[in-house]
DNA sequence: ATAAAATTGTAGCCAAGGCTACATTCCGCA
DNA sequence: TGCGGAATGTAGCCTTGGCTACAATTTTAT
């Protein structure tokens, strides 16, 4: 029998969509990097830095200009958008504060670089906060 | 041009790799939990539970039998084998930890039950023994 | 200036996980 | 006992993200 319980399956759900929204997220964050580096993001440094074969980077790139997140005309760069440059900022800024956090509580430095990267799309923005207010109550 | 950093490609792999265990993890974490409560873990149940229709559900045991984690009979239940049993009872016990670590460091229980769903699968061994190791000092 | 090399685009395939629709089996109850 | 509803299985499709192979463009270097 047993009822759908929506209490429980949310979770579920809630990590299945961040999948989803990871990959875009991990792309976005990348493109704003190198265009930070080499003031453009190619699609070769891309895929290199994702570890996946250029044409994935490509699709993926398309997916990120048709939501309105990045620009870019044949063989040239990508750039962001105004809205995947603030996306940019938060995601770098979310991923700085779960390492800080890993750090806080213990974790090796390389550790916690590795592991935040994977952790940081699963964090709600008020779990951030809650990391937030742990590291400046710390810092005191 | 930029060379190919196996450092920097690491963790988007990591993390890749980490959402296909993930399916596998909250499977066998789901039919061990509707064994303790039932007994037995029905398809109906693991389906409504992971909020998904029962034909992905199918899939996902068939799966899981292929790589000797659980073991069923036609329009019977799904059991888990020896080591099906022992992966449900490393990620349970994970999960409390990150459960834990969450509240520790100030987040609200029912945000912390949640993103720790997402949070739990890219928690690498040495974080959650960092964690661990956290929550004994806190708890001292 | 132009041929070679590097980069990007495109086509087409695969696997995984999800779904709906329909077939089959099981089980409780009249 | 046997029938109807619930549970499970199966078929087939969709989408997504990944890949290889090959075509087209751009860059680089002679």
């Amino acid at each position: 029998m047993t009822e759908t319980d929506p209490t429980q399956t949310k979770g579920f759900d809630r990590a299945r969509q961040a999948a989803s929204r990871a990959l875009t997220e991990d792309y976005v964050e990348m493109i704003s990097d190198l265009a930070a580096e080499f003031g453009e993001a190619r699609i070769t440094d891309l895929a290199a830095r994702l570890g996946v074969a250029h044409p994935t980077a490509t699709k993926a790139v398309a997916r990120l200009k048709r939501e309105g997140l990045a620009v870019s005309r044949p063989y040239r760069g990508v750039f962001l958008t105004e809205e995947g440059e603030a996306m940019a900022e938060s995601v770098r800024a979310r991923h700085r504060v779960v390492v800080a956090l890993l750090r806080a509580v213990g974790v090796p430095d390389e550790v916690a670089e590795l592991d935040a990267e994977g952790i940081e799309h699963h964090v709600s923005s008020r779990t951030l906060a809650a990391f937030e207010a742990y590291l400046t109550r710390k810092t005191d």
